[in-house]
DNA sequence: GATACTTGTATAAGTCAGTGATATAGTTTC
DNA sequence: GAAACTATATCACTGACTTATACAAGTATC
């Protein structure tokens, strides 16, 4: 019944010091009445710009639907603008707004803020090995966030 | 308006790449069914042992309604159980069962294989330092967890 | 040991963010 | 130009939270 997984007992033991991790940085996400998936987005816009809304689905991993909701919410909240492409009446282009980019870099230094908090309390040995692994960390994301589905 | 942050820059980084390791896991968390709280209260259920009810708010960062809805849906989902303290009638221990054992490990070998699948297109230096910052990401998240509020 | 306060859970009503199914409008294809 | 496809929207529903409140068990006071 057990499938002979492949897993290196080191990936097992990343996997588990970032579950933890996980859930550190949630308890600190500020709440700020963006839900996850919205700051996700405004971030995604922020980094790459304008979108098409459905481009927009498959990255943060939710249905179409609920991107139009998200997209309506963040639109009702200034945050986010819908647009129209001249070259196909369909699709709806997602930008960023100004009130929007103002929201994710106040989140942005909220967020910062706390985990400060915590980091300025860690051993000096500590934060160097966090910084060192922090470009091994973002290419990893970078992987991450590439991957098809 | 704007707040002088006494915010190291290096935290800045830290938190910027925490934050895109964040949206990165969150992709790769499995949807099986357990929403993100659930999870957790499972895992400490599993790590620390069965715990009053309330005592679980706190750390997890919910109301207590909250958690009594919660412990009723992992109840009727057989993943955890209530039982009562002799010494005191009004409150509900809460118990992780079998089931619920089953479920966190399930999760995590999702996790870990998921993880891992991205983990080994990583150049081998990026490994290296990723595991290095284990140790002391372990003990960062060990300071968010215990923070009071 | 009855009265009043405190504490631990539960219930109720409302909200928000997601889902699948389906409608609608614009595009492409033949 | 009708059929098929694509992008978005709408609908009805669910899950997981919130605040406010109820209630029952424990504690303290007199």
């Amino acid at each position: 019944m057990q499938e002979a997984t492949e897993v290196h007992p080191d990936d097992e033991a990343i996997a588990s010091g970032f579950a933890q991790l996980y859930e550190g940085l949630r308890r600190l996400t500020p709440r700020d009445g963006l839900s996850l998936t919205a700051a996700s987005v405004l971030r995604r816009l922020e980094r790459s710009g304008r979108q098409r809304l459905c481009d927009l689905c498959g990255p943060e991993g939710v249905t179409q639907p609920a991107m139009t909701q998200l997209v309506t919410r963040l639109e009702k909240d200034g945050l986010a603008e819908r647009g129209s492409d001249p070259a196909d009446g369909r699709v709806v282009i997602v930008s960023i707004t100004d009130a929007g980019r103002a929201a994710v870099e106040r989140r942005r230094a909220r967020n910062a803020e706390a985990l400060s908090e915590h980091l300025r309390a860690l051993p000096t040995e500590d934060r160097a090995a966090i910084l060192a692994a922090l470009p091994a960390m973002e290419r990893l994301s970078g992987l991450v966030a590439e991957q098809p589905q």
